[in-house]
DNA sequence: CACTTATATATGCGCAGTCCTATATAGGTG
DNA sequence: CACCTATATAGGACTGCGCATATATAAGTG
């Protein structure tokens, strides 16, 4: 649904290729988003399709020919549309939630470290957004706000490590 | 992917029909997972359809008739096997942090507006949350695992909060 | 010379899920 | 009697997406 508008939002900041958009996505908001590269493919050929952006075919020398999109006025125009849109909660959909949740058909050692697998996961994605976020002074409204995705993926993964300590521990103040 | 593990772990513990599985999957397991109503009866077909549950139509008196779902031998199987499986970390995508990531293109107040909009879908979340929740003394496994479903969701909903406040903080320190 | 890697774009296949609609039974309400 | 609500099941159309694969250019490596 909003791959189409996230895409907007980077092109309308630097106009670039798909393949640079696929690097885009995963390095500038792989912490909020994620993308198959097909789907960039196939998004950005919708764009242009619809009108919202267009492309033009750039010859490289040393490198095979790119297609460079920008957003057109009228994908602008739907960009700020969907900033302005009314919010809609997507369907939750925790797959580690719902196995916790039946986890004891299984012996506690099997729960546990289900517990562990998740706690490590978390850490390292915890590590990788810390790697990430710097702080700034002196920063615009733009920087704040993406240092605020960042910070936000930080303090939910500090929570889940959190939740896991006391989850643990109840468990084995339960467990035979 | 996983509704099917999720209908077979509940149908585990209640044999039951689409109907009362459509209810329970919002009530029992809504804050971690949700399902369509057709998507809930194409799944049960498609289980049945691979033996890992099978169906007995009762008659009803005062109400029409129904298919009672029985999780089979191979589908419990197929349920241990999904809880032991190797955890897969579903895409992240985060429509509001996309969304706030570009949220620079509006104006300071309508900023602000995104956020507090935002604040009150978690707040009523939290509370329904917390409606649920109860404490237990002298819980089983199963009880404990089921409460760490809702208390995860409680802490990351406070956590949200806490973040929205620091991040609407942060935006007013810098607009003009 | 063959192979691998990076750059760059794109299609085919298929699944899971959403939205909408249809169908049927039965009780309650105006 | 018409209408609404709850119970109960299900199909059609469509979309977004993931995985695999194909194609092409060019540089570097053994």
């Amino acid at each position: 649904m909003s791959l189409r508008h996230a895409i907007l939002g980077i092109l309308s900041i630097q106009p670039m290729s798909g393949y640079d958009l696929k690097k885009t996505i995963d390095q500038s908001v792989g912490h909020f988003w994620t993308a198959d590269q097909s789907q960039v493919y196939r998004t950005l050929a919708a764009l242009v399709e619809d009108g919202l952006a267009s492309r033009r075919t750039v010859a490289q020398d040393e490198r095979p020919n790119l297609h460079l999109h920008t957003v057109t006025d009228r994908g602008l125009v739907a960009l700020d549309e969907w900033l302005a849109s009314p919010l809609q909660t997507p369907p939750m959909r925790e797959p580690f939630l719902a196995r916790l949740f039946f986890a004891d058909r299984m012996p506690p050692e099997a729960i546990r470290e289900l517990l562990d697998v998740r706690r490590r996961e978390v850490s390292e994605q915890l590590a990788a957004l810390e790697a990430i976020a710097v702080s700034v002074d002196d920063a615009d409204i733009g920087q704040v706000l993406r240092l605020a995705t960042l910070a936000n993926g930080i303090a939910h993964a500090k929570t889940e490590l959190e939740w896991l300590d006391d989850t643990a521990r109840r468990l084995e103040r339960t467990a035979p």
